[in-house]
DNA sequence: GTCTATACTCTGATAGAC
DNA sequence: GTCTATCAGAGTATAGAC
């Protein structure tokens, strides 16, 4: 469960995390995170290729995690409006449990070279597709009211990766139940409709607690600094 | 209108705001901004404090602008759906035309020193406050139906930042209309109604483009390089 | 107001002993 | 697998001439 004793890579990467999100990549230097992870910063070099490369390492894993989840999310629900509903739950449980991660994601595209860059991009392009295609559909058949899908799908992925930002683990809101409002945002974002009546978040078969957590046995975010 | 002998102190700043916001503050070298202005890096300091304060006078400046414009774009406006529409369409415009200070604005907070950040971060406060409060009223008379304030005033922010991210000047949507659809998505967002019937944003009493221009004439975004 | 030259620190990364 | 020592270059900022 805690990071104790934890393989060194794996502290190397938990390191990575807290300090790129905290300070970003470019202010972060390598004697810093060697420090961090409780080596120095010659020993990093054992386990890692250059910085940059970790950078892209988390970025790319990132991004998989990120697909692979939303993929599986979708492979039972067959409704515009369940589908809606499962990219919201997982965009946001995401970016509130494996919260650093996405702060870098979100953020460090900035830094990767070109090569980097542009397949972290055309991953991100992909993923992004998964709520295109549920909007047109939902459009299409009418359960959705959107002016356009291109700019709805911006929208509705921007109202979801902002909860990484703010969320704090240990808040009075835990990742479900801002993952639940989430829904009901956007549900009503798009003016959900079924026979002419508003679907919300308790309509939807929302996927439970346990659907999430058999996925996080092996790399999640690191546990936190201990409260005083 | 463009920046052909711009004054130096001005190169500076819209240098700093294109690196700042393309590659951000910490990769962004002291030699490179002096560069990218015109001039040698010894000479920056004839304009300037440092790298620093640079950054802190840009962020600060931003703040204060969009609090002001905000302030002023409520000040006729006394319904919460009109002050939300206001707050929606001030925010997405300002995102769009102010483009890089705000994405310095929005992703630069980490590289501020323990005291700036305060201060930034006490502004930003009192900004977010405008429209807890207006969706605080907006619930109060039963405008909008909200189960979380102040989950809801992050969800309408993180919405309208978000443009920042993708806006591009010159793309297929300007400003006003990205700011138009905007607004239409958070009425959605709070299911705005007034006697039962939802509120779009062509019944609201929105800021017709001359209320912006009328206040641009000093400092918006350096003009994008030319096209090709 | 701008420059050249430079001080001093920190950067990412490597060599080679143990 | 980890270390100390070190490299070459880039970092911010200043001194002082013009």
């Amino acid at each position: 469960m805690t990071n104790v004793e934890a393989p060194t890579a794996e502290r190397i990467r938990n390191a990575a995390l807290v300090l790129f999100s905290a300070k970003g990549f470019a202010a972060t230097g390598i004697r810093e995170l060697a420090e961090a992870a409780g080596l120095s910063s010659a020993s990093l070099y054992h386990h890692m290729g250059t910085k940059d490369d970790l950078l892209i390492e988390i970025m790319k894993e990132g991004h998989a995690r990120l697909t692979d989840t939303a993929q599986n999310a979708l492979s039972d629900a067959d409704r515009p409006e369940a589908r809606l509903a499962r990219l919201v739950q997982v965009h946001v449980v995401m970016h509130a449990v494996y919260n650093l991660e996405c702060r870098v994601i979100d953020t460090e595209v900035r830094s990767l070279d070109t090569i980097a860059r542009k397949d972290v991009v055309a991953m991100r392009d992909s993923y992004e597709a998964l709520w295109s295609e549920t909007l047109a559909a939902g459009l299409h058949e009418e359960t959705f009211q959107i002016a356009d899908v291109r700019l709805a799908t911006l929208a509705l992925i921007d109202l979801c990766t902002g909860v990484a930002a703010w969320f704090r683990t240990g808040g009075d809101l835990d990742a479900f139940t801002v993952a639940a409002h989430h829904v009901d945002l956007a549900l009503s974002m798009v003016s959900a409709r079924r026979n002419r009546r508003a679907i919300h978040a308790k309509d939807m078969p929302l996927l439970p607690p346990e659907w999430f957590t058999g996925r996080w046995s092996d790399a999640t975010d690191p546990a936190p600094p201990a409260a005083p």
